[in-house]
This record gives structure tokens, sequence and C-alpha cells, in this order.
DNA sequence: GCGTGATTACTCGGATACAAGATGTCCGAGTTTGAGCGG
DNA sequence: CCGCTCAAACTCGGACATCTTGTATCCGAGTAATCACGC
């Protein structure tokens, strides 16, 4: 079980769009090199985002991707459940007449972890880089 | 990213066999049986329970598995180690010279997550079923 | 009745097959800006 | 100087290709208990 690396890159993106330009739009191509990433790899991630809510794009020469909230309403996992889903992590997969006790362990397990993420902001960051 | 079925197997399993025979070693056939898996999967799982320390199996006839601790002292975090490895679930993979904020923060978060695996124990769900 | 060998009931480990998902590339289509050209 | 056209700079989306990983099976080897058979 592990991440992948695809909110690897939408993270660090993310952080880039926030502490480079924080209204004039940036291309693919530029968050590519400066991540080195292919630009087309990228771009999956960035529709991902874009159809989160997370980020606006704007078609067209000079155009780009640029936030949609203020910094400070975006948080870790908005963007993690934007590319891995909001799926739960766990499944199980026997058919136990009743709830299964183990997944509901397992369960609230992850939700402490969501909880930490949902309380961090991009904005917590950005502010550490500046 | 999710959970292994593997893990979702041990789980259960384990739970078994606290909840079914403390003593008695209990054969691969039968927990396979009762979990609706193949032998020769769940002997993997089994495999890798036995090298992390947690049951101890007995060759030969009328052989099986066994817990070789306490049920108090195995918690879900050392089962799904058993499994799943105890990587990092989140890795930076840009090599920007100094240590990644962002891995910094996922990693974090899932300690949060494994805190709350290392205290419950297997006896926890052991108990409710009785 | 007692020892010895064969059979049976198990675990253990490697090799292999298969499917799904992550990763990455290529290409065509749509959209806006801006430059160039002609009237 | 104005308006039209065309090219360039972008995003958007689908169709592939590849590689890793999870899932699963098969088979042979090792090991301990039990049974059968002969002395």
């Amino acid at each position: 079980m592990k991440y992948s690396q695809a909110t690897d890159y939408a993270l660090h993106a993310m952080l880039y769009l926030v502490t480079a330009a924080p209204d004039k739009p940036v291309g693919v191509q530029l968050l590519a090199e400066k991540l080195g990433v292919s630009q087309t790899y990228l771009s999956k991630m960035m529709t991902k985002l874009v159809k989160a809510g997370l980020i606006q794009s704007t078609p067209g020469a000079n155009g780009g991707y640029r936030l949609r909230r203020k910094q400070e309403d975006i948080s870790f996992l908005d963007i993690i459940h934007a590319i891995e889903g909001t799926a739960s992590l766990f499944e199980c997969s026997l058919n136990h007449g009743s709830e299964c006790l183990i997944q509901q362990v397992v369960i609230d397990a992850e939700r402490q972890m969501e909880q930490y993420l949902e309380n961090k902001k991009i904005a917590d960051l950005s502010k550490l880089i500046k």
C-alpha cells in the first residue's frame, strides 16, 4: 500500500501554484519543468484537480492553471482525495452477514489520518517557504 | 491506494485463531474454508505472519498454526506491517536538496493512523465476539 | 507385542500465470491571444 | 488606422504502450504422526 507518485506531483504542483504566482495562470510546461515530469502526464493530474474544484484552468494563449479558492481553504486531504479518489482504503471482501468489526477498526484508523490531513492547509507550508 | 486483500485475509485469520482455538494448532485447510480463500494463497500470508513472529507453525500431521504471543500483545499494526511491509506510504520522488516539507506532513498523518492501529489489539475484538 | 517401514496429513518455498492499476506517451481537437496583412 | 485572417500558445481528452504489483495456482520437498506388517 502506497500513495501514488501522481499524488506526490499534485501536491508539489499545488504548492508551487501558491508560492510562485497567486494570480497569474501557470502553464503546464513550466510546472512540468519545475517538477521534472512530462507535460502530458502532469496535465492528467491537473485535470483531476480542476474537476475537484481546487484549481481553475484558462485555455488559450497565456493560459494555465490558477487557484480557485483561497490557499487557506485548501487542505492536503482535498488534493489527495482529488487524485486518489475518496474510496475507503479498506474493504472487507468476506461476506459474513453483519458488519465487519475488523473493517470498522481500520476505517476508524483511516479517519484519524484524514482528520490530520484535513487540518493541514497548503497555506501552512507556503508560509514556511517564503 | 488501498490495503491489499491479503491484509484482510490475514486479519480475519488471526481473529479466527484467537477466538476458535487458543492452544490447538489450526490447519490452513480449515482456515481457508472459513475465509473462502484457496489454501495455497492463504499459506503465503501465514508464512509472513510466522516470519513476523506473530504465530508459530508446527509441521506434520495434526500440525497447523498457533499464536506465539498472548492475544493482548498482538496489535492490528503488527499484522498489517507483517503483510504490507513497514515502508512509509509516502516518499517524495523529487530531489529538492533539503527534506521535503510535504513528505513530512503526510508521514506525520500516517503516524496518526499507525498509533491508532497499534493501540488496537486482537483481544479487543475477540472479547466482543465471545 | 514390538520395532520398522510406508502412508497420510500437514507446512514450506519456488516458479509461474494472470489481471489490474500506475505510469507515461502520442495525437488530435478546441480556445484564446496576438501579430500580420490588406483595404 | 481599422478589421480580418492566420498562426502560435495553451488546455482538454481519448487511445495506446509499458511496467509493476496483487492475486492466485501448481508442484515438489520436508516433517511429523499414524497405521500396517513382519518378526
